[in-house]
DNA sequence: GCATACACATGACATATATCACATTTTTAA
DNA sequence: TTAAAAATGTGATATATGTCATGTGTATGC
């Protein structure tokens, strides 16, 4: 909790390349880009918090958001990381209840403020758009019920695989094969949801198996193939 | 896969008297009953099959429908139960996608039928409606995030407990407060995430421990505190 | 630049839970 | 009603994984 979390974002924003407000209409997007307000946050700040109230939704502009639910002992359980394009917070705004997770920079980020009253304002104007963000809605409870499906039958094992071709989706790689995403070996067993120690340990056994390769946070993938194989992941 | 799987329904439904459609206008209803094609499913019929594609969406009158999912060696990870006044299958029309769950009926139930046509059309020309539904969406996304933290970082015996008073809070005990659903010691297993062995013999300790009674699949709540303290459930 | 706090790594150990095997009981269908 | 098929229950056993302890390396802030 550091006083400073976020400071303004002077920079233009060009909303309508987001994917989510295509369908908005030309005034819709005009309206919005008047009201939005960006925020320029660095790694570790809090966007917010499990069980506050939130008033509205923000758009990632730029970076990555950490998106996880702490559980009674106080362990993160990984939802999802949002990344540029995607929303969030807006599913408490939708189904008005206080905030089921927690949101915290892992990446410096530029955030977009909508206010709650505009979102819904634009759900009920606009179809389209609401439809769209059902679409989003269902597609991630969609994934959802796959996740959870994955960690109630998979060993951490293959969950670990599983993680790693995630990420590589998500964030893809670089010309090395190398995850263009970072974490601590910590955030990867909140993702996996297992102790930090098992995924190092399950790591160095994917590197002797040559699987990846490890420096530091970097993870190269050496055998996609066969990373797909040990995780059991049908495409 | 008996071949027949339902039978047509002739019974009068109040369809407003469901929580989710009280948004419609009396032309939208009388619209919808119109349409809707309502049957009566028995035991163990299918609904719809995880990966097929559904034109609709079902709305249960009566009954109790088991959704789940089926991991990669088969083994079942029940989602949800949908009972009187849930609707079924609309993810996959909204997001266009095949279906991700099963459904399967595990009580004479009677459904009907909504083209999706018609739930779209009502989508669009009804924001108010569209809120409610969205609504739903994204509670039961919170829903599947609670219970993915809970998988990943509980015991099976925690789980156990939780799911009871889940079961409790879903379909009320009776008089002598026993859990209204009765489910196999496997459906236990495939909700709680553990193999069925698992479930037998911490139920009995359950009943060792006086927290609960058995009586065939018949479960009755004694002592409802302490199940809450086993399965660390915070309300 | 130094100190302090993390992050990473590895070994030893405990144990919750899965798996297998086999009775017994209950349910289902013919 | 009876046979077959599920479901339930229990014991023995294996093991994947969590936990604890401890050491080294590595950021990070003052």
């Amino acid at each position: 909790m550091k006083n400073q979390q976020s400071v303004p974002y002077t920079e233009d924003v060009d909303l309508l390349s987001f994917d989510i407000f295509k369908s908005l209409t030309e005034e819709e997007v005009e309206e919005l880009n008047q009201i939005t307000i960006c925020t320029l946050h660095k790694r570790g700040s809090i966007v917010y918090n499990e069980g506050s109230r939130i008033n509205g939704t923000y758009i990632v502009v730029k970076g990555i958001v950490k998106i996880y639910k702490t559980g009674f002992d106080g362990k993160e359980q990984i939802i999802r990381f949002a990344k540029t394009g995607d929303l969030i917070g807006f599913r408490s705004v939708i189904s008005n209840e206080l905030a089921c997770t927690t949101a915290k920079i892992i990446d410096e980020t530029v955030l977009c403020y909508i206010p709650g009253e505009e979102l819904t304002k634009l759900l009920k104007e606009n179809s389209e758009f609401a439809m769209a963000l059902m679409k989003l809605t269902c597609k991630e409870l969609g994934e959802a019920n796959k996740f959870l499906t994955d960690i109630a039958q998979k060993t951490v094992r293959e969950r670990l695989a599983e993680v790693l071709l995630l990420l590589m989706d998500e964030f893809e790689l670089d010309e090395d094969n190398t995850l263009q995403i970072s974490l601590t070996r910590e955030e990867l067993a909140n993702m996996v949801g297992t102790a930090t120690e098992s995924v190092i340990r399950l790591l160095s056994e994917f590197k002797a198996d040559k699987l990846i390769e490890l420096n530091g946070r970097k993870i190269k993938l050496l055998n996609i193939p066969k990373l797909i194989k040990v995780g059991n992941v049908y495409i």
